[in-house]
DNA sequence: GCTTCCCCAA
């Protein structure tokens, strides 16, 4: 009987054994909150609800995720917590960016029990005074490490280091390293990041070759072995210049570091990736990757994706990701993100399908990607699920997905649903503000981007150049000259931003679309500097849109000059001389064009009918409901003409007779996929569709038309900017 | 290691 009793006993043991490396198992697996909540659930429906280690392993998730109040309830529920769950509790406070909080709770553990603090205690303490804007409160719990005598630990004398690098105390940090009697690869490279970080570059290499005469010494007398301490000395230099962007000392040190006989690892690699301005030098690092097996490790495989992708060689950053037999989810994301920054948004959101087919689940920093996709494809519908999908998941909590939220229902034409989430943005970055403020200038709202503007102002937070650009954008679509000029002069002289390229472009374009043409050249006369071809460029459009042909010779040709390769100058300027009825000049200028293999890039429109995208081309005949868009098309000009229409087809393609002419433009891919769009939804149905072209002078008019004769309100994004056309008028006031 | 905002032009 007793027998029985033990062995029974031992078999419920057993069993809690597999059931809690169950959970274990579920925790590894849980990537939500939600099924965080649920493993939860679980534990108490199996009577866990005191096991300690299951508590603090759910509290370190919980942590990660950022859901700290779940943490400290968690915290709370538990009677006599001991020092690794205080342990996990204060790291995840100092994480989520509350080392008060942090700092409390390591109080309430010296002060209020009777446990004893430990090495990982004091780890935690020290980066969370790291986190404090007063120096004295770090001193303080260093005095507190050194009473209990954990200062010169390995692991704790480096987070000492690196807390005194952070307050810029260098003496102090250097007096801590030289105490710590021993050291590792990682208190050797938190002294050498702290003297780069505190820019004392000098003292940074000394160090490095203090640590090679170490090693070098080691090595010879056997004493100990600091294998790894060169090679991560080396790396994290490396990695130093490369992101400073000092590619010649970076590449010098890595040939150094080959000489010097130090193994090479994967972060090596990785350290000088970024190194990449040169294409040549990137397949160098591919090739010696390749060769020593390192594409194997993700980090190497997702850095040369990035890299690959921001030079736009995005076959070569899909081959490195398909050939990468260990992926990781920033593989994934890289690969994604670099398709959506490469304008291939159908390959973005595709590959994001097929991940979800996958053993990963999006993070944060994958829906990011993808509501940027649905932004510059501007598919409303698409974008709304990623929204749905958001609200399922805390990655609200996410500025990154949050602003991104916010440019996805402005460029998608939703600037009150856009405005409606800015609104209950708890956080707000600057770059939250510049997407509210440039979601305005795309609309033409001009003077709503001014509030945000004054709004940001008030609240405390400070401009920067880009949030500039977004005003000032927002000026040149609104005609708001004389707020453009004091907005600049406030830039430079009370803000102290020296203008870049892009501010005086900005300029010159508000300037020149007002039709203030020669105050735009001055403009352009007195920067500082060589003004670049897309200046000169804003001038010319200008120049188009007020018809002043001889500013716009004097124009082309100095961008003929600067940029002889470029196609848009010659359509533009053959557009300026067909305008001037100078056809023949018209006609020399396009095939100048042709002879040097410059093709127009060819227009399109989107117009989504429920969740199905449907694309046209300029006379596309391939829709099959062709026939009855062409008849529809026909109906409305008939009414048009009524009306007392004229086609206007002064912009379009000259070098072909008058009628034919009257018929490319007829038959232009916005006018096929609104007739689409009438025909396909009920009538009184906002009709929305995205042009990848700006919209002819001619479609313009005629969209006005439509949206007055068949009483639709119809939405156009083009390549710039946003027309809301209701009852024959356009929101842009007929300026852009 | 991977993320949001940024002139003009087509």
């Amino acid at each position: 009987m007793l027998l029985r009793t033990v062995s029974a006993a031992t078999a419920e043991t057993n069993v809690a054994t597999v059931i809690n490396k169950n959970f274990f198992d579920l925790f590894k697996r849980s990537t939500s909150l939600s099924h965080l909540t649920q493993t939860h659930a679980q534990i108490i429906l199996h009577g866990f609800q005191y096991d300690i280690s299951l508590l603090t392993k759910l509290t370190q998730r919980l942590s990660d995720l950022g859901a700290m109040y779940y943490a400290r309830d968690i915290f709370l529920s538990v009677q006599k917590p001991d020092v690794f769950l205080f342990n996990v509790l204060m790291r995840g406070f100092s994480k989520n960016e509350s080392p008060h909080t942090s700092l409390s709770v390591f109080t309430h553990l010296r002060k209020s029990t009777d446990l004893k603090p430990n090495s990982t205690t004091y780890t935690y303490a020290i980066s969370a005074a790291s986190g404090f804007r007063d120096e004295r409160v770090a001193r303080v719990v260093h005095g507190q490490a050194v009473v209990d005598g954990f200062d010169s630990e390995l692991h704790v004398g480096s987070n000492i280091v690196k807390m005194y690098f952070k307050f810029s105390r260098v003496e102090d940090a250097r007096k801590v390293f030289d105490r710590m009697p021993e050291k590792d690869a990682v208190s050797w490279n938190t002294m050498l990041s702290g003297y780069r970080e505190n820019e004392m570059y000098e003292e940074s290499i000394q160090e490095l070759r203090l640590g090679m005469q170490i090693h070098s010494l080691a090595t010879k007398t056997g004493c100990y072995s600091h294998d790894f301490v060169l090679t991560v000395a080396y790396n994290a230099m490396i990695h130093g210049y490369t992101s400073n962007g000092d590619t010649e000392l970076s590449l010098s040190l890595f040939r150094e570091m080959v000489l010097s006989g130090a193994r090479l690892n994967s972060n090596t690699v990785v350290s000088l990736i970024p190194v990449s301005s040169h294409l040549m030098l990137v397949y160098a690092i591919h090739g010696f990757s390749l060769k020593s097996n390192f594409l194997s490790h993700a980090s190497v495989s997702t850095s040369l994706t990035t890299v690959y992708s921001k030079l736009n060689e995005i076959e070569s950053a899909r081959e490195i990701f398909d050939e990468s037999p260990d992926k990781s989810l920033a593989s994934w994301n890289a690969m994604i993100s670099g398709y959506t920054q490469n304008g291939l948004t159908d390959d973005a959101i595709s590959l994001f399908k097929e991940m979800q087919k996958s053993e990963f689940s999006p993070n944060p920093i994958t829906i990011t990607c993808i509501l940027s996709a649905c932004a510059q494809l501007g598919t409303l519908s698409l974008g709304k699920w990623v929204h749905g999908l958001v609200k399922s998941t805390d990655f609200e909590s996410s500025i990154y997905v949050s602003t991104a939220l916010i440019g996805m229902y402005a460029k998608c034409g939703s600037i009150a649903e856009a405005h409606r989430l800015f609104d209950v943005m708890p956080k707000k970055n600057e770059v939250t503000w510049n997407t509210m403020i440039s979601g305005y200038g795309l609309h033409g709202h001009g003077h709503e981007a001014l509030d945000i503007f004054s709004e940001m102002l008030n609240s405390g937070i400070a401009p920067t150049p880009v949030t500039f650009l977004c005003v000032l954008y927002a000026c040149s679509h609104a005609g708001l000259v004389k707020e453009g000029d004091e907005i600049f002069s406030s830039m430079i002289h009370q803000y102290g931003f020296e203008p870049s390229v892009k501010h005086y472009a900005c300029m010159v374009d508000i300037l020149g679309r007002a039709g203030h043409l020669q105050r735009a050249l001055q403009f352009i006369e007195t920067m500082p500097g060589d003004p670049d071809p897309s200046v000169w460029q804003t001038l010319l459009g200008a120049c188009r849109i007020h018809k002043d042909t001889n500013l716009a010779r004097t124009v082309s040709e100095k961008l003929f000059e600067l940029d002889p390769d470029n196609v848009g100058y010659h359509v533009l300027l053959s557009n300026i001389h067909s305008a001037d009825r100078n056809y023949p000049q018209a006609a020399t200028v396009r095939q100048t064009a042709k002879n040097r293999k410059l093709a127009k890039a060819p227009g399109y429109t989107l117009i989504e009918i429920g969740e199905t995208p449907h694309v046209f081309t300029s006379g596309d005949q391939s829709h099959p409901q062709a026939k009855a868009i062409y008849e529809k098309l026909e109906k409305l000009e008939g009414k048009m003409r009524e009306a007392g229409y004229q086609p206007e087809t002064e912009l379009a393609l000259h070098d072909v007779e008058e009628e034919e002419r009257e018929l490319m433009v007829k038959f232009h891919s916005e006018r096929l996929a609104i007739a689409f769009g009438l025909i396909a939804t009920e009538p009184g149905t906002e009709i929305r569709i995205i042009k990848n072209l700006r919209v002819c002078l001619d479609c313009h008019t005629v969209t006005k038309l439509i949206s007055k004769i068949t009483e639709r309100v119809i939405v156009v994004r083009d390549a710039n900017r946003f027309h809301h056309f209701k009852d024959g008028v356009c929101s842009c006031g007929d300026y852009w």
